[in-house]
DNA sequence: CATGAATGAGTTTTCATTCAT
DNA sequence: GATGAATGAAAACTCATTCAT
């Protein structure tokens, strides 16, 4: 019985969440109003207030249920043993893919200033999770000797910054590109660099 | 006689600009109310309408004179002879010397949503424009064999990731770093890479 | 059978009395909500409406129900043969005993707009009852000689305004003042007023 | 210009007071919400908040501009040198004068629980007003030997609370009674009491 | 009967835009 | 052209009441 209650409860609540994400994704986060929520959703405006106190934690709601998935792919991977550069491809593939499979959440997620205002306050970007684990990454590439010394905290943000236009440019473009390829590069252009004279540094 | 009224209006529309970039700085994009920039300009909100048809347009020409002189500064290094690297670097600087500039625009410019639907349409983004350029300059690096040969384009992309990264970090941190500093940093990984054994490759 | 379904209903109805009551006190009679009500009485706000057929009629069972006792205290009051004097006395001793134990009712039961009118409907005001009552023992005092000849019905209502006003500011009050103290200086005030030269009359 | 622009703008915010009233006192402070005033006043919801930044201060313009005469009225009365029993004849008939025009606000000001909670913020009730007002001339006319030595402030609720409800009554009746009768009631009630051997208190 | 989710009209407040002066 | 009052369409949020389970 009261199992029923919660699954329902569960329905609703996802319900609104696709709603949101519909509505967030079709007209963009300003335009994303309760009244708009409530029509996508087919429920009541007041119902939204059942189940979400304000706006706020509504948006909290969506992005936790977007991120928190990925979040938690990635903590499996950092969680093994394989070396760093495995971790790295493997991460690396679970943003794309996962990028490739809610396009329309992207802009919402990172580049949305509401959203960065919102989740900083209590210091969970998602920007801020995924650079500290890339930095983690680094730090064990460097002890093993695969990746240069450097600063690791520095090279993830620009890291990061490296996966997020690529994932950016592969929202907004038409021709989406194969996950593997955008992989291949990335992990090529972050080993690597563009340099032609490598051996010189040496 | 004419030429006066244009100079008058010009110099209406400057006031107003500044008034809004105030306005943007100090309160934010949701807060930019025409109110706040009318008040600010010391101006009637009326008025405000005399010189642009309504906000789009003000948030429009704000944005074209603030990017403006940062893509004039960076069309004049490309039409330099200077190697390829070089001016990468002189555009690194710029961008990082902007961003240190105008810290509290860099959401409006880079990130929010509203401006990026805003000015789309025309296809004329900063990151699009800034993308072209980068592009150029990878092409000249690769013609004079001091990049390797890449699809110039998503090098790019992830290039720009980098930079725009790094100006991200600035404007959030505490203690924003020196501008030779992220540049230095960033042309290393640029140019090399993470990856250890650079000399595999040859 | 049927007794003891009452029974319950009853004992139902007093949970829901007290827990209205608290909510009053607590958060005041705008904040009243049913839903806190409910809550407050541990049950659903559902089953609020098998007991009462609106708010409305809560309200009125909370003020029938709180005023009740006062009504009746003071009507066994009336009812005995004491002289006129001794009757006010008690009255007054009733009264102010019962806002000492009641100071969170009192603006409720009193002053507050909608339940003014709520009430009003019936004629059945507390005050219209209140200074009916006192109109009967001004008569009484006048029969008995103690009471100077005058009118009996508005020298009540002044009457009552002494005793209300009294009582406002007790309720007000940080430090509220002794039962037997209110009432020696209202009486004291009701029988001799404040001028001096009270023989004068004589 | 300027004048008549503030005269533009006083006759608006009277306006918008007159309908403020009309709302009030036709269905009571619950039911005065910004869409009625505005309704009543025949201007824009949006209008109102050109002149009052919100309902509160609504409120408060209202309380004050009804208020503010009387208490003037009072002030000039006690500056006066005239006899203790005189002043306060004067007072009480500016007061029942006074709410003999303003009928339908009686309650608004005085009953209300939430215009009590609103203005004991700022501690300027009309009650603590009045009741400070009272409290002087009762202290003046002891001193001038015309009333008993009593507890000035108490007998001045008291007093206050007499006047209270024979407004009160005036308001609530069909057929008010002339200026001049509640005046001589109330001084007689006030001055010599009820009780009938006055002498014995010798 | 008990429940509590669903409802939707109603409330305060904001703000881009218009327009009479 | 300049002004700023007037507008009214939203927006977020509340709450008494209903009703399916």
């Amino acid at each position: 019985m009261a199992r029923l209650m919660q699954q329902r409860k569960d329905l609703m609540k996802d319900g609104i969440y696709e709603a949101a994400v519909a509505t967030l994704v079709e007209h963009g986060f300003e335009a994303m109003t309760m009244d708009r929520v409530a029509n996508e959703a087919g429920v009541a405006k007041g119902s939204l207030y059942n189940y979400f106190p304000n706006k706020l934690e509504l948006l909290r709601f969506v992005h936790d249920k977007t991120v928190g998935p990925l979040h938690e792919r990635v903590a499996t991977i950092l969680g093994t043993d394989q070396p760093a550069v495995d971790k790295l491809r493997a991460i690396f593939r679970t943003w794309f893919q996962y990028i490739s499979e809610h396009r329309g959440l992207f802009h919402f997620l990172f580049n949305e200033y509401a959203v960065h205002v919102l989740l900083k306050r209590e210091g969970k970007t998602s920007q801020g999770n995924a650079i500290r684990n890339l930095t983690a990454v680094m730090e064990q590439g460097m002890a093993e000797g695969v990746f240069r010394p450097v600063d690791a905290g520095r090279y993830a943000v620009m890291l990061f910054g490296v996966v997020r236009e690529t994932c950016e440019r592969q929202i907004n473009s038409h021709k989406p590109l194969p996950v593997d390829d955008m992989l291949d590069v990335a992990m090529d252009f972050f080993l690597h660099g563009v340099g032609q004279t490598a051996t010189k540094r040496q």
